[in-house]
DNA sequence: TGTACATCAGTGAACGCGCGTTCACTGATGTAC
DNA sequence: TGTACATCAGTGAACGCGCGTTCACTGATGTAC
């Protein structure tokens, strides 16, 4: 039996945890090392045979939330080449995630503005793959028509006002919930029409 | 000579110059009481002859920034009028407002999405402020097609672009600026291209 | 104008607190023979 | 399998620090007569 190496994954994950708990109401940069040993139930000095410090808990956690999010977000979207729209399903999957893991969301998006440098920079690469995976997958969509070098902007676009709108739905009682995601959808949408009358496809 | 209301109004405003410019580094939230008053040139306990407490300075800045920046884009839209297009004179306005107040604007986002909720709340509304401004313009803006229903959103979407962007643009080389700006008018153009398809200006 | 008193902006010292970090340690797990 | 030793995850105590907040105070400004 691996037990020496199994409780020590067992550990980091705890104060892994912890962290995200922690983060949902604090916002990741408010932490402390006290805080996040406490909750997770080990002594501070514990914390350091894991992390060099709460910036290396923090980059860590932000990448495995980024990581997660988007793979489900490229599942959704692969299962678009059978069913509805795009920014149908997109959308509905994007809420789904933000039902069922909001302080995930919370996490990537609470430094993006506010946080430490190195926060800010690490999430908002983590971002910038959102974009790029969404500008793929709308260059061989074939309901979206646009010009070329329009599809990367298309792509920040959508994704800026997901989010965003993600960081506001979470303080959204349920009941509005359906009223946003045909906000959302709608901007979305407006953003398709007008790519294609660049396109031509409308006007001259 | 009013020198007691005089000194003291002096020494308020110092208190909150102080917080203006640190916060300008490490977001609004994370100031310290003796940070603040250290760079203001007063003891500690001062701190208490003007604010109950740290969160009332926040909202008091958050207000401040707010008119001002409000105050700027209006009048920058009412000279639309007589000039060039709403998108063009908006971003070259709120660009000049970058680059003269970057501190202005950090503060202003530095806590919506991860600062306290006190913090968050009076920033949305803030926000919301701009939004219901620029969905007035629009309305009565000739060059601007659109269904009835839609300008609230149209105006939520170029606001959360627009703020999204200019947080960006903060950390960006200025050789770099003229191309953010026209990617920001690209953006703000295929929504309005977008809203008059729906408006049945260009189909049905 | 001059004097006696009231106001009040600003202070310095003190408090208890939670923080990050260090260090020598303990004792269970793992390894060599 | 049994024994002697090595490893190392986790700890408890201690440190110095900056923090928010309080309080009795000082002394300049303002007011009444």
């Amino acid at each position: 039996m691996a037990t020496r190496s199994e409780q020590r994954e067992k550990t980091r994950q705890s104060i892994l945890h912890a962290a995200l708990t922690l983060s949902t109401t604090k916002g990741l940069h408010a932490l402390s090392l006290r805080e996040v040993t406490r909750e997770a139930g080990v002594a501070p000095a514990t914390f350091y045979r894991y992390f060099r410090d709460m910036d290396e808990l923090g980059l860590t956690l932000v990448d495995q939330v980024g990581m997660k999010l988007r793979h489900m977000m490229r599942q959704a979207r692969s299962r678009v080449r059978m069913e509805g729209s795009m920014v149908a399903t997109s959308i509905e999957t994007f809420m789904l995630f933000l039902d069922e893991n909001p302080e995930l969301f919370q996490l990537l998006m609470g430094d993006l503005t506010g946080g430490p440098k190195a926060f800010r920079a690490a999430i908002f690469e983590e971002k910038q793959r959102f974009v790029d995976d969404l500008a793929t997958d709308l260059t061989s969509d074939v309901q979206t028509v646009a010009l070329p070098e329009h599809y990367p902007v298309i792509a920040e676009m959508m994704i800026n006002l997901v989010f965003q709108g993600g960081i506001e739905a979470l303080h959204l009682p349920k009941k509005d919930k359906k009223q946003f995601e045909q906000k959302l959808a709608l901007q979305l949408n407006l953003i398709l029409a007008g790519s294609s009358v660049f396109a031509g496809k409308q006007e001259a």
